[in-house]
DNA sequence: GTCTATACTTGGATAGAC
DNA sequence: GTCTATCCAAGTATAGAC
C-alpha cells in the first residue's frame, strides 16, 4: 500500500513531455489513416488519442510540424524494419519480393500515413521540401542495393543506379497511391505479381546479355 | 443604339451556364496549381477566376464535385494530346519520350492539377473510386501502346501486359508527385534521362532475347 | 444566372486556471 | 504539463434580391 508513494519516483518521467509527444504522433498517424490527410485536424487527433486539442499546439506549435514529426517517426519505423532485408537482396525477384512486404501491410497505420503525406503535400512547396528530405535516406539504401545486385552482372557498371534507385522509389509510390485508390487494391497487387513475374524473367537474361553486341565494350570471355 | 436588342440574342448563349462552368473549371485547375489541394477552396476559387464564391455552388453543388469535373476535364485534354503519339510509339525508347513529353511541362496547370487531386484524395475512399474511373482509360490506352509494341518481339507474349501499363502508369504518377515535392526538379528529369538510357539499351536487347534459354518455348528461328 | 448577405461549422491557436 | 474556455479566421452552403 504504501508503495505508491515510491512507484512516483520511478514514473516521474512517464509525464517529462516525450511520452505525450510519442502519443500524439501515434493518433496523428492513426488519424490519417482513418480520416484521411485532410480529415486530420488537431481536433480529430485529440479525439483519436483521447487527449487535449491543446496539447499537439505545446508540444508540436503546429498541426503541420506534428504531421511532420509523424511522417518522420513512420520512415524512421519503416527504414528500420526494411533495411537489413533490402541490404541482403541478391536478385531482382527478391528486390520485387521485398517491395511486395513493405506494401503488403495495406492497412498498416504508418504506410498509409505515409504515403498520404508525402502525396497530399507534394503541392505545398514550402512542406514538400523538408518531406522530400525525409525520404532520402530511401534513395541510398535502394541504390546501394542495386549496387550489390548488379555487382556480379557485366552489364551493371552502365547503368545509371542512382537515378534507377529513385525512379523504382517514385514506382513504389506510384503503387501505394494508385493502391489506396482502389478500396480492393486488386490492381496494385496484381502489379506486384507482375512485376515478380517480370523479375524471373529478366535476372537469367541479365546474365546473358552481350554487351558487345549492344556495343559497349568486350563481350565477357568464356 | 438599336443594335444592343440584337446583340442580345447572339449572346443569349453566353451566360447560358456552360460558359459560366468552364470558367469556374478552369479557375479550379489554376487554383491547385498555385495554392495546393489544400489551399483549394470555394472562395479561393473564385478569387482566381474572379466570380462569385456562390457560383460554385450553383453550378456544381459542392467544391468536391466541382473538383471531380476539373480533374475529367484536365485529364480528357492530355490525353486528346498525347493519346495519338501514345498508339503510334514503336520502341521503348520512343515510349520514355513521349511519357517525359507528358511530364514536360512541369508548370502545365491540367498536370499539376491531375497529380495533386488523385494524390490528395488517395486516403479518402468515397471519392477515391471515382478518381479511378477517371483515369482508367489510361490504362487501356498504355496497354494498347505496349500490345503494339511488343507485337514485333517473340517475348512479346510471356509479358503480363495489362498489369505492365499499370505498372508505367503508376511509375509516371509518382516520378510526377516526387518530382512536385522538389521544387527544381532536377531528380524527375535526371529520372527520365536514365530511363531513355535505360530504354535504349533494353530495345535491342528484347530482340536478341533467346527463349530458350528461358525455357519459354524454343528459340526464333535463324 | 449572378450577385450580396449571412447563417452555420470547423479548425488553428492562445490565455490562464490548475 | 495538462486542462478549460475562448477568440478568430476560413470554409461550406443557402436565401433572397436583382
Amino acid at each position: 500500500m504504501t508503495g505508491r508513494l515510491s512507484t512516483m519516483a520511478e514514473r516521474k518521467t512517464s509525464k517529462s513531455g516525450q511520452e505525450t509527444k510519442d502519443r500524439i504522433i501515434d493518433a496523428a498517424l492513426a488519424t490519417i489513416g482513418s480520416e484521411g490527410l485532410v480529415g486530420t485536424s488537431a481536433r480529430a487527433i485529440a479525439k483519436s488519442g483521447d487527449f487535449n486539442q491543446a496539447l499537439v499546439f505545446y508540444h508540436f506549435g503546429s498541426v503541420d510540424e506534428l504531421l511532420l514529426a509523424a511522417l518522420e517517426r513512420a520512415n524512421v519505423r519503416r527504414m528500420a524494419r526494411f533495411e537489413e532485408q533490402l541490404r541482403n537482396v541478391e536478385s531482382l525477384a527478391e528486390f520485387v519480393t521485398v517491395a511486395r512486404e513493405l506494401h503488403a501491410g495495406t492497412y498498416d497505420t504508418d504506410a498509409a500515413a505515409l504515403s498520404a503525406i508525402v502525396a497530399g503535400w507534394s503541392t505545398t512547396s514550402d512542406l514538400g521540401a523538408r518531406v522530400l528530405a525525409t525520404l532520402d535516406p530511401w534513395n541510398d539504401l535502394v541504390e546501394t542495393s542495386l549496387e550489390r545486385l548488379f555487382s556480379s552482372h557485366p552489364i551493371g557498371q552502365f547503368l545509371p543506379l542512382e537515378q534507377l534507385a529513385y525512379s523504382f522509389g517514385a514506382l513504389f509510390l506510384g503503387l501505394e497511391v494508385m493502391g489506396r485508390l482502389d478500396p480492393e487494391n486488386t490492381r496494385t497487387e496484381a502489379a506486384f505479381t507482375a512485376l515478380f513475374a517480370l523479375a524471373i524473367l529478366a535476372d537469367p537474361l541479365l546474365d546473358s546479355v552481350d554487351l558487345g553486341a549492344l556495343g559497349l565494350g568486350a563481350p565477357p570471355p568464356d
